[in-house]
DNA sequence: CAAAATATGTCAATCGTTTATCACAAAATA
DNA sequence: TATTTTGTGATAAACGATTGACATATTTTG
């Protein structure tokens, strides 16, 4: 049986209420009784019970967050950042992938009620967004809209698909693509595809948009990317994702379609891993590090004080791109 | 504020004694009042407080899970299949990422057991494993000695050490490197060194070792990778992870080395995420959803019963070679 | 019709901790 | 010395749910 505080008391010689005192800090103590206290806990090797706790009105500090999908690159290093933003602060992170399932979405969202989270952080949503205004919690969104309310962290999307498709342009290319998951048209991600829109038409050319999934296997989406390939229209694609992007320049190599010569390629993300092992990739980073500290922020913010409110809360966060051989001209 | 039991006896006309036994299903219950019950929570949207439930005596249902670095690929996609197993068998994940510091680690622990999860998995140790026994709870560990009586799981080390060996060995490299981690003798991951150096010895070559750290930055890394390569000795490497065999090919190309005709590279795990965006890359593919199952199924019959044994506490799983262009002859 | 089974309610203890209140020292200050 | 400050203990009520003991209906069965 684990140790409680009645045994550090019983092995301090002191009374209960003083083993409070010293673990919250509180009214008087004098030093001898302090460290009596502290020997004893450490020789029990006694932790308080985090469930008693919270019961009793502290802070969990749990949170939960939520993502679409861990191993998709751009998520593990957006969780990971996250995790660390949140152990600094004290917090501790229960992730649950949703994957793109609205039934387990809920599922989780329930539980991290129960279990009584200070907090969620979500990066998906496939749920009413009635289901959200129910919990009743304080919560941050990334590149997702839920609600008036909920602040919603995002790179600057339009920004991004801008400095894509213009990237593309100025390297020569005049029959630009869109290839990207669809999205509804409050989903912030999709002004990367307003962006691009625009900004053919800015410059006098005309919009290809294809939909590929991202839940979609590879698969899938390779043979999606192959068809496309295959009609030899585009000189250009700007991919949504850079994994659709990766997916794009190996279905050009196996058409022997030479990359950047006879087909240039922009990916969206930017994560250390393809900066990495696909440096040859042009792409839109976009900045996690600030997009984690900024989500945290805002939750810490939150749930410290409940009616913590910002003038917006719609924050954008700039993108900047990454200039590399598959643009080059 | 939240909903309460007794809010839910109110709305449904009953007592807190009739909900909770309509909530944990036991005594004699009519069909209405089960209903009359089942609406007011829905009413109310209730979730029974987890706190107060665990702190009552039930289950947390909350796993720790503790790996290195979830933004390698390996363990995201590790991580990724012990959260559906655990979410299968009711089971909520907290993730603990312990970024090779045994600090962190340390503290994770302390937070985990006074958070009261049920079980721990983990996948790093830095620590002693005298604070894993002090523990006291059930724990289950991959590619870890942690203590005789936690099982641990892993693939076949050994096995896919000889194999990559084997592989690199009969498409015709002579003089064969050993990239990898290096590890303390009790690491199971050792195992792919000591197979390295039992199948060159075998085949009446000499074996050449280069430590690579793994919490190295990948920029660092490939120095020594470069480095290595610029001495024109290996005509084949055998690469302890893939991430690392990436980087060999990345700084090869550089210097004008061929691959496969120049120099074989063959890695090992074997992720999804490569295979599909570097399906060139030869490799020992670990059975990362197998090592998932048998971890939470160890994991969950010692938290049904403590007292829970099998023969062995060493599981090893087979792994599978995966040949390809860059082990071609 | 009596006995058993079914259905619900009341009450209280429990889990481990926090915290307020009251009490009573001993030490420091006026 | 009288008074305040400081240090500690004892006691009890929370937090929200579970569960056992017991009482009391109502319904079903023999």
């Amino acid at each position: 049986m684990r140790p409680k505080l009645t045994d550090v008391a019983k092995k301090a010689g002191v009374s209960p209420t003083t083993v409070s005192r010293v673990i919250n800090n509180y009214g008087y103590l004098s030093e001898k009784t302090k460290n009596k206290v502290y020997q004893a806990i450490q020789e029990l090797n006694y932790r308080p019970n985090s469930l008693a706790r919270s019961l009793q009105g502290k802070q969990t500090n749990l949170i939960g967050v939520i993502v679409p999908d861990i191993t998709n690159p751009f998520f593990a290093e957006l969780v990971s950042s996250i995790e660390k933003e949140l152990f600094n602060k004290g917090y501790k992170m229960i992730l649950c992938n949703a994957n793109y399932d609205s039934r387990k979405e809920q599922e989780y969202l329930q539980m991290l009620i129960a279990n009584q989270v200070d907090g969620i952080i979500t990066g998906t949503h496939n749920l009413d967004i009635e289901e959200y205004n129910k919990v009743g919690l304080p919560i941050v969104s990334f590149d997702r809209t839920l609600s008036e309310n909920v602040p919603i962290v995002s790179c600057d999307n339009y920004q991004g698909g801008c400095l894509a498709t213009e990237e593309l342009y100025q390297s020569g290319c005049r029959h630009i693509d869109y290839f990207g998951n669809p999205q509804s048209i409050t989903n912030p991600t999709n002004q990367r595809l307003k962006a691009y829109e625009d900004t053919v038409q800015k410059f006098g050319l005309k919009a290809h948009v294809h939909a590929v999934r991202f839940s979609e296997s590879p698969t899938l989406k390779a043979v999606s990317v192959r068809q496309l390939l295959e009609q030899h229209t585009a000189d250009g694609i700007f991919c949504s994702d850079d994994l659709t992007a990766l997916l794009v320049l190996q279905e050009a190599q196996k058409l022997n379609i030479h990359v950047p010569t006879q087909l240039k390629v922009i990916g969206f993300d930017g994560t250390k891993l393809n900066q990495t092992y696909h440096p040859e990739l042009s792409t839109i980073v976009q900045p996690v590090k600030e997009i984690a500290e900024l989500l945290t922020e805002l939750l810490c913010k939150r749930i410290e004080n409940p009616d913590f409110k910002t003038e917006t809360n719609q924050f954008k966060l700039p993108v900047k791109i990454l200039r590399s051989k598959t643009t080059a001209h």
